[in-house]
DNA sequence: TCTAAAAAAGACTCCGTTGTCTTTTAAGGG
DNA sequence: CCCTTAAAAGACAACGGAGTCTTTTTTAGA
């Protein structure tokens, strides 16, 4: 796998925030965690960590929950991964070849970079607001369990 | 990271034996260890594991050791992948969304498919003999410590 | 000010990968 | 046949991501 369950789980709880959250104040971490199926306590600790991030926002209390706010909709897929692993070390060799950079290529150097700058240019320049496309009415149905 | 570290160990290690090991009867795994800064140990555990796939022959015993077989230098990555890792499940989304398909895809679906199926052939396509070509003498250094 | 609600925080368990250690098996040479 | 060498095999420990549980903190409303 490419990507960690808690990325999966970051990502499907902001785009359910952001589609479901728009008119109610807030939107509670037991209905994200029960409409996802993610394990709630789980789940709990990604959300803080996103909203300690400043992607999210969140209020305690009654009536509290987690919110969208400015940032939101700008913040980048790779953004995500970033907050929700460990520091990618996207600057060795793949192949976990030690010594092969630009200057000493291996054989197959120069297609992996290629993939791999494909890739980081497909995370970095993807936001949530491209994900929240209104022109897809039932991308909703893709983040449930169902 | 993408791939293990066992796929890297068993990686470098075939490659160790494949260049060194060409005119001299058999490569030993404490030298293989040694001279890649792998744990010998483990590296004895992903050794066996080849062994018994059939890209790897061995001998024990004195004047014992690793050596390529008929097989070794058609060895694809994709195969080494499969015989170091856990049996990877590249049907579903990257993503991680739940009902993410190509008749209901998500927004990055289809981009997402073309880097997966370039990277699948890449890994499909390149063998051990592909990695051993002799017009890249440094290319042994690549896969040493330093 | 008191109570209930909900996130925040932290301790703990579980599991797979990684890594270590010891014992067993097989091969060669005297 | 015995001894040495080196891989094979299996038990065990360390570590990190994933998941659970309990306690603390903050907020709204009566």
């Amino acid at each position: 796998m490419i990507f960690s369950k808690s990325f999966g789980y970051a990502l499907r709880g902001v785009l359910y925030i952001s589609m479901t959250g728009e008119d109610k104040t807030r939107v509670q971490l037991d209905e994200i965690a029960s409409e996802l199926a993610i394990p709630r306590h789980f789940l709990g600790k990604v959300m803080k960590k996103l909203v300690k991030e400043g992607v999210l926002s969140s209020l305690k209390g009654p009536y509290g929950g987690f919110s969208i706010n400015g940032k939101t909709m700008e913040t980048s897929l790779l953004q995500l991964v970033d907050m929700t692993g460990e520091p990618e070390e996207f600057s060795s060799c793949v192949l976990r070849l030690r010594k092969c950079n630009s200057v000493n290529p291996c054989p197959m150097h120069h297609q992996i970079e290629s993939l791999r700058e494909q890739w980081q240019t497909l995370l970095t320049s993807t936001t949530i607001v491209d994900l929240v496309r209104k022109d897809m009415p039932d991308f909703i149905k893709s983040i449930a369990i169902i």
